[in-house]
DNA sequence: TAATCGTGGCG
DNA sequence: TCGCCAAGATT
């Protein structure tokens, strides 16, 4: 037996059922695809039953604000996505009559939808012989051909992609598809794949050759920026504070935060509140006090932000623009939302 | 094109 | 503890 029917008998018998696999329905298996990107499943299982229970169809989706969808991102990352689903939905819904568009071609051109995830619709929806290219079939192929290509470069991912799309089973797309991407998952897992047991161990070029830890290559290494984030947290006697939104470019668009600091080092308090800044936005007389010592460590992909955060008691008869109960309302990164959580627990101390 | 965008689990 | 990696896309 070939390699792909091999994989799809092996898929057979082996899938995990998911609610997205249930249905046909390109607005569902979108909605899946978006959210899985760079995720894993068990992160991202959860939020499926909540975005497709909320919004069963394209169009409750592009009738929601756009704060409520980010709101019921929280947590889940790259949160981009979410503010491209809700552009996308409401395009669909609006411009184009809610019909979702159905060629490779067409779902390619959504906001959100790349090489990858335009395949997956395609071949999954509408059976058009497109095969998708994850982390997954990048190293089942690099694995089984030998192939030493890195796989994020220019040049490996147009091989990959040409190579995925000579082996995709025309007849059922969306099921081979599904299953190189299983078996990815499952059998042939980036460490510790179980090749003893393998059905296609005999004609697999690195495991015959002992490549399997060094397949896939990838080159490139990424640069840890650091960073140093003071964090006002505002209280007031009548239980307000504020939020600002993060807007134009870099981390965390469109979601809330503390009014924020950031300096080009840790600072103490005495230098802090020296900085014009600090001045603008906190008002003479305000008490301050240093939160956590050490600073929280949140490490993102490409940064760990080095955070401390300050609790500004204002003076008695200031207000500030929110309420604490009214705080969960609003979208905010994982940093936030731990710190809320452990602030609740403790704020008696702060008043 | 290479850099950037989150969070969490694993060995 | 730390680097790797996860159903990638965008600019």
């Amino acid at each position: 037996m070939n390699f792909s029917n091999t994989l799809i008998y092996w898929y057979l018998q082996n899938n995990r059922e998911l609610p997205w696999r249930k249905t046909k329905d390109p607005y569902l298996v979108w909605l899946s695809e978006i959210m899985l990107q760079q995720t894993r499943i068990a992160q991202g299982l959860s939020y499926y039953l909540k975005f497709s229970e909320a919004f069963p169809k394209v169009e409750n989706l592009a009738n929601a604000e756009e704060s409520t969808v980010l709101k019921m991102w929280q947590g889940l990352g790259y949160y981009s996505r979410a503010r491209n689903l809700h552009f996308t939905a409401k395009y669909i819904t609006q411009d184009l009559q809610g019909v979702f568009p159905s060629t490779y071609k067409e779902l390619l051109k959504l906001k959100g939808v790349g090489d990858y995830t335009a395949s997956a619709i395609a071949s999954i929806c509408f059976d058009e012989p497109t095969a998708v290219v994850d982390g997954n079939v990048y190293r089942v192929l690099a694995r089984y051909f030998g192939i030493h290509t890195p796989i994020n470069s220019t040049k490996g991912i147009k091989e990959f992609k040409a190579l995925a799309q000579s082996m995709i089973d025309v007849e059922q797309p969306g099921t081979f598809n599904q299953a190189i991407m299983d078996f990815g998952s499952l059998q042939c897992k980036p460490q510790n794949p179980n090749c003893e047991e393998c059905p296609i161990n005999n004609s697999c070029v690195a495991n015959e050759k002992g490549l399997t830890k060094i397949l896939p290559i990838k080159e490139k290494k990424i640069k840890i920026k650091n960073r140093f984030f003071n964090y006002l947290v505002f209280v007031t006697e009548d239980g307000t504070t504020e939020l600002e939104e993060r807007k134009g470019k870099g981390i965390w668009q469109g979601m809330y935060q503390f009014p924020l600091i950031e300096t080009a080092k840790e600072v103490a308090e005495s230098t802090l509140i020296t900085m014009e800044a600090f001045q603008q936005k906190v008002p003479s007389k305000s008490k301050i006090q240093l939160y956590n010592k050490d600073a929280i460590v949140h490490k993102l992909s490409h940064q760990h932000l080095h955070t401390r955060f300050w609790i500004i008691k204002l003076k008695e008869n200031t207000k500030a623009t929110i309420h604490w109960y009214d705080i969960e309302k609003y979208p905010v990164p994982v940093l936030i939302s731990n710190f809320i959580e452990d602030f609740n627990k403790k704020s008696h101390n702060f008043f």
